[in-house]
DNA sequence: CCCAGTAGACTACAGCCGTAGGCATTACTA
DNA sequence: TAGTAATGCCTACGGCTGTAGTCTACTGGG
């Protein structure tokens, strides 16, 4: 069962809320426009569309519906990168790995998340591998 | 100036002219209606509007028109890998990470390159850093 | 030279996403 | 409490993508 497809406006407006939560409406909006300028209705349209795919959770709290993220934010990223990598990537990579090597520019930090990730694996080999 | 924004259909259908260049749209259409069954003008419209986002050429050869790739694929890949991740995953590389250590079934050959990468890295910091 | 089959152009349409206006209702404030 | 501002719902619209039908033009076999 795979997750909702989002588009890149809801995603923007979803981290926001995931960072605000629980966040009006208005919250929501203000903080959005300090980036891009967008309508509060535009915002509200998003968040409601968001909820639709149960992707967002309201409550009402003092008059005002309150959002928040039904899932942590990670899981939804994770699957994202999930469903990116199975499907425009055909689960395979390296093109992924060649972007690291070539245009990102990996931070000291990343670097050692990577090394720990190559410890991670090769671990996961010797257990598979007894 | 970013790469032009494409479907999944889209890239299922550049990946099967790449391999197949330089190809007529029934050779691809034959192909594609392997896996899924799309009707031959369908794959049409998506050549042509591939055609339309400059990712693929044709030339007339024996009174039909042969389509393929305008840039390798491998830039293409290069590029959306490089457009996702600033902007769905907003530069942070270690929801991948995450990924990998978690879904993705890395492969042997995948750790080398890995592995490789990790290297190169180390390697580029000492060249920066004299 | 004519016909059947093939290839290409054009048009269409539905669903999703980004964007937002209008209107009704609710909630403060003077 | 009456007016004003805030909140939420519904509707809309254009562009992109997936999907395909129709119609026209070309091409090779008899």
């Amino acid at each position: 069962m795979r997750q909702p497809q989002l588009g890149q406006e809801e995603w923007d407006i979803l981290r926001c809320v995931a960072e605000l939560a629980p966040a009006t409406v208005r919250e929501v909006a203000d903080h959005v426009a300090q980036t891009k300028g967008l309508a509060r209705t535009t915002v509200l349209t998003v968040m409601e569309r968001l909820r639709k795919k149960r992707v967002l959770q309201r409550r009402k709290s003092g008059g005002v519906y309150r959002y928040s993220p039904k899932v942590p934010l990670s899981e939804l990223t994770q699957g994202m990168v999930a469903s990116f990598v199975e499907t425009r990537l055909q689960g395979i990579i390296s093109p992924f790995l060649a972007y690291l090597s070539d245009s990102a520019d990996v931070s000291d930090e990343e670097l050692g998340e990577l090394k720990a990730l190559v410890r991670d694996l090769e671990q996961q080999r010797q257990e598979k591998t007894p």
